[in-house]
DNA sequence: TTGTACGCGTTATCAG
DNA sequence: CTGATAACGCGTACAA
């Protein structure tokens, strides 16, 4: 056997406190207000300096989970989203990394991959590490039955003193930032009919999904009231991804309408719709306009430049992160972050 | 009786192993056997059920910091990435989270917004936290004090027993996933020969970037080989991002080169070259042909498509996870990620 | 199979 | 200002 040292997972050597204090002549005590000096920084220039030599000297690097137990508290925050992958999660994610460094935390990621289920799941593994606090990042579902359950394992991780936030409809009992859907939908409809559009379709994403419901309903019932309804048959459900924008405008166009301006219920969705507008024949903007929702980052060079509503998603998880971190024990809060049209190519206006 | 004081993560009273034992009239031995089960369930039947009922009762939550303690080691992964809001480094991340998830083990994410001060910080903080492994994703700088501190910290965290694998160019001692940039970027440059391309210019990238560099060299030494040697003047050095793209594009320009393909060094900077372009006035792809490198998802309905390479990034980020956890202590091994060239839309051949 | 008791690395309490 | 020492919650030899 190679006597290498400390080479198998989980043997090596690591300098303790203890180890730290002998060498610099200390007691443990000392040593250990020397390093953290947290409430009392009582301790001599001297031994002080003695005590941060023998830690260098030594490596030493503090076991955050003795802290951990120790201080009845640990250092660590939980976030949770539905896909990592999808770029309007990991730029909120950004957000809470930024924040949560400021506040000397570190981010557990978990993943759901818009499995409700895991969703709960990691709300016990948090639970389990102790995090501080939880951001639980995503639009919510109309399921009663799940968002009760949801509802019950905050509550359980709350009453344990974690704090929670969320990102998304305030429907859980704890403080949200959500995004003003209505309104900002509402506020696309009525600058799309500024710029003369009158014939509307919606590629609405799925029927329980409550973003894609508050986005579909604001367009809808602005429009309403401007004196141009959108008809039902021209509001199709799908998926709230790219191929559910990409099947929804297959579906709609089977459905031989006569549209000016096609909205679809986020960003991702309007760019499978306009390639498959593109599939059959269509040339755009000319023939068809299009508008999304998110302003992401990474389509902010696709062709035509597409109208969407923009919102400050890094922001976003900034505040989510600051409502979690503040979130003592009031009422929960809720902050809406609006979202601004931004008119480009792909709304060229009617010909 | 005693009052159990337990309390780890704020001021909730959370139930302990103790707890469960004394509800289940049982030693705390037993309890712990009955709950973690581990390799020796030599737990009689009915006592397992007590227990577990028990626990259920007291919505036990066993403490991870305390097993951390227990067991002296975490089930933590630690990840380290430059930008969690860049589509690349998230579509790895949700591979990494994939697989880690399926290991039983959390994800410290660790954001260091392209600041490699930090990348050495958070190795240290996860250090403290005494993470089982770190996945390091990114390229690399030409920057010998750099990368000589980074590996430094790699191997610091090594020897005390942590494992470590990253993706990116194999110079910091440890298990790496590596994309093959020079050999894909050949296959790519080709290619463009094969479709009759013969006047190339290169968005090159920073000068020091080893990944942009691979690429740099990879494509234009295939084109040296088939005797369509890119001039000097025509590899325009840039940032490694959207906005390098758009300026690299811009000085491009100026140079009034005669160019028919542009390869950009990754795809992001492709969407920010063409749109450099269109400002001038270029006809895309008629009047010049794009491509880029990465096959980002989010892009893949751009106009017109993007002729790219394509890298599977969510099975990087399992692959690297794979090396972080199986590198036990032998060789650093170097897993090399082919890239696949995907002809589009934006290369349609010269005129 | 079960229970006792010790140790993991730190912090915090309480005397000196 | 410093030093013993008792928690913190759990795993696990060792003993019964």
């Amino acid at each position: 056997m190679t006597p290498t040292r400390g080479s198998a997972a989980g043997n090596g050597r690591v300098a303790t406190l203890s180890d730290v204090a002998r060498e610099a002549g200390v007691s443990l005590a000392t040593a250990s207000r020397a390093i953290n000096g947290s409430t009392n920084r009582s301790v001599r220039e001297d031994l002080r300096e003695r005590v941060l030599a023998a830690a260098a000297k030594l490596d030493y690097s503090p076991n955050a989970n003795a802290q951990a137990m120790a201080r009845g508290r640990t250092a660590t925050l939980g976030l949770i989203v539905h896909d990592i992958a999808d770029p309007f999660f990991s730029t909120i994610a950004a957000g809470v990394t930024e924040a949560a460094d400021a506040a000397g935390l570190a981010v557990t990621l978990a993943n759901t991959e818009h499995d409700p289920e895991r969703e709960i799941g990691f709300i016990q593994t948090l639970q389990n590490l102790r995090a501080r606090s939880i951001i639980l990042v995503g639009g919510r579902q109309d399921d009663d039955e799940g968002n009760r359950r949801l509802r019950d394992a905050l509550a359980g991780y709350q009453e344990r003193g974690g704090t929670a936030a969320m990102v998304g409809q305030p429907i859980l009992g704890v403080s949200a930032v959500h995004v003003d859907n209505r309104g900002a939908s509402a506020e696309l409809a009525r600058a799309l009919h500024g710029l003369g559009y009158r014939r509307f379709a919606v590629v609405g994403g799925p029927e329980n999904h409550l973003t894609a419901r508050e986005r579909r309903e604001g367009f809808c019932a602005a429009l309403a009231e401007l004196g141009s309804p959108v008809a039902d048959d021209a509001v199709v459900p799908c998926a709230f991804v790219r191929d559910g924008g990409y099947d929804g405008m297959k579906e709609l166009l089977a459905r031989g309408l006569d549209v000016e301006v096609v909205f679809a219920v986020n960003d991702v969705m309007a760019l499978g719709a306009m390639t498959a507008a593109r599939e059959a024949g269509l040339d755009l903007p000319r023939d068809l306009a299009f508008a999304g929702f998110d302003d992401i980052t990474a389509l902010r060079d696709v062709t035509p430049t597409l109208t969407t509503v923009a919102i400050d998603m890094v922001d976003i998880g900034r505040q989510a992160t600051a409502l979690a971190l503040g979130d003592g024990g009031g009422e929960p809060q809720v902050v809406i972050a609006s979202g601004d049209v931004v008119l480009r190519e792909s709304t060229p206006g009617p010909r």
